[in-house]
DNA sequence: TTGAAAGCGCTAACAT
DNA sequence: ATGTTAGCGCTTTCAA
């Protein structure tokens, strides 16, 4: 490994202080002198890179920014590490990624690691608790996104108004009562979709009642089937996606068709949603808005701005796929896996045109 | 934002020197002293926590690895992140992940951003020369990833072997005529599917050509099956699982059926590949392990291991899914659109039922 | 504008 | 085992 050039390098190839090189590379783009451009020459000539590190001892700052999330393996994230990446890219930060498998302890350790070696957090979907993140933010800037703690700038999504559409959407279809899959017991979505559920559905006069928790994944959704099996409703709202889109292959596995037998509705349209059958009707969050906003947000923080002290909200809005349809006029066999019309999901075949029988 | 406590203020609380402090908190675990256990003691009591950029400026070393991906959004690097994550953070390692929007520039770019403060890096699926990567590992330890580079460590899957199953496969399928479906040209594993194509269609006197180059996406498949519909063919092997989805998907808009008029298969056995319809055949790379095996190796390197040379091989295996069949008896139809047999594959329904038939 | 000198918070010799 | 003394590579006063 080749040493790479100091400041002190340059300087003297320069023929100038170290001071000088130092100011060559200053903040506000050019120093116009010709000194300073001679500078620059001889130090792309020698492969000079700043010592980010050492740069961070006397200014106390590391152009680095750490985005936590519980689970890079949940598509949730894609596009929200996307758009932060973005964000943060442009402004000439580099972006740190902390994984936490769900867990707030590992969360809590991954902090204490980033902690030191970055300018400002976000916080997305944390698990730790409201004091924690209170915490964390007394030490450095944070921005917490889908959730909403006290004192603490964030970033949400209109779940109300989400949770509502989907409501009205299934009560447009002839619903009556629905089924709320819950997921993880420390998400504040959760807890607020499922509030806002119960809102909704007394002013539309619908039915709700709720199973769970389970885990936000595929394998989740396919146990939350089985339960679903014991208060079958011919509409379901899940959590999530990856929660739907379990939940539909658990039925189809059972012998429920969707939408036929009972209609499905997650949230936030990942990625994989349109590439299911039947496409999944979901609450769509503007995952990349949500990325850049927190990021956004969070660089303004450190630069000395003041939060509004209220929470960032992104509209949602309902995007209707092939897995929600009318409630059937004919009584669903309350046990659809007597029915045993199909073989197993994973075998399936190909087949499109089911729909218009 | 509270100042953080110094090793100094730790000293002074504990009435011990500076360096006493530091050796307290040094590498193997345990320094036994009753004077270290009550600095300990006292520095969680203040809050301390040790300032990473300072300590990497004396020791050359800031615990953190760069990870080095195209795209993000891409579902292939899902799991050799996590698994490179788990690797960084078991080891005490920080990840960095850089994304690089499938452009070389952008891929030097945030190169040259992390070397300065990374001990080494991952390059997933790099899109720069190899020149250009040998370069970069003359400043840093390098590995990398699903890609052969003369003088650089790397890991790589057994691609020769994948393709000739999936190649054999089809074969005893009856297939007799084979099209693969390309990715970047930039990309090693491409170059290396085709010619191992090559190589097992002439061993097992199968007729190959190839069409593309697309990209490596969902919608770079839609239209990889317009060409294919020009020179139609009763197998494809395409690039990628997205690539393979795409086909599907634009296959079934056109009106032709998977797989009993064409036989697709992906690679990489990505999250989506079995939620599909029909669930794609692919050549599964060990995902997971190769985020892992990256990692370690790097990490070895860096520790001062010198490499073997020889890229570090991971075995691929052939996941059979509904995506492929035997090749029908009756003479397909050359252009599948007149069929008109069946809706767009967007507005599908259920129907689990139609394999049987 | 430029140069000289003093740290930023930590580790690593060297002494004791 | 602990204290002392130099720096690591850079920025930032303060003079010139």
């Amino acid at each position: 490994m080749a040493q790479s050039p100091t400041i002190y390098d340059v300087a003297q190839a320069a023929g100038v202080a170290p001071s000088t090189v130092s100011r060559a590379f200053a903040r506000p783009g050019r120093v116009n002198s010709q000194t300073a451009e001679h500078i620059r020459k001889v130090a792309t000539k020698l492969g000079y890179r700043a010592n980010r590190p050492a740069r961070a001892l006397s200014t106390h700052r590391t152009a680095m920014i750490a985005l936590v999330i519980s689970d890079i393996t949940n598509p949730f994230y894609f596009e929200i590490i996307r758009g932060a990446q973005d964000a943060a890219t442009t402004a000439g930060y580099t972006m740190l990624l902390a994984n936490t498998q769900e867990s707030d302890r590992l969360e809590w350790e991954a902090l204490e690691r980033a902690m030191s070696v970055v300018d400002g957090i976000v916080l997305a979907s944390s698990r730790m608790s409201d004091s924690a993140i209170r915490m964390t933010a007394k030490q450095k800037p944070v921005i917490v996104l889908n959730r909403a703690v006290a004192d603490v700038p964030s970033v949400v999504t209109d779940n109300p108004r989400g949770v509502r559409r989907a409501a009205e959407h299934l009560g447009e279809l002839m619903h009556e009562s629905i089924t709320y899959v819950a997921g993880p017991e420390a998400s504040w979505a959760d807890g607020m979709r499922w509030r806002s559920l119960l809102d909704a559905s007394t002013e539309l006069h619908l039915k709700v009642h709720r199973i769970g928790p389970f885990p936000p994944t595929v394998e989740g959704g396919v146990r939350a089937a089985e339960e679903l099996r014991a208060h079958p409703t011919s509409a379901v709202i899940a959590y999530n996606d990856l929660l739907g889109i379990g939940l539909m292959r658990g039925l189809a596995a059972m012998g429920a068709r969707v939408p036929n037998d009972v209609s499905v509705i997650g949230f936030d349209n990942i990625f994989a949603t349109d590439l299911v059958t039947p496409g999944l009707t979901t609450v769509a969050s503007p995952l990349r808005a949500e990325g850049t906003t927190a990021v956004r947000n969070l660089l303004a923080i450190i630069g000395g701005a003041r939060s509004s002290g209220q929470p960032v909200v992104l509209p949602t809005r309902l995007v209707v796929r092939g897995s929600t349809a009318q409630r059937s006029r004919e009584r669903t066999s309350p046990a659809w896996g007597t029915t045993k019309a199909c073989g197993s999901a994973s075998k399936a075949a190909t087949s499109t045109e089911e729909g218009s029988r």
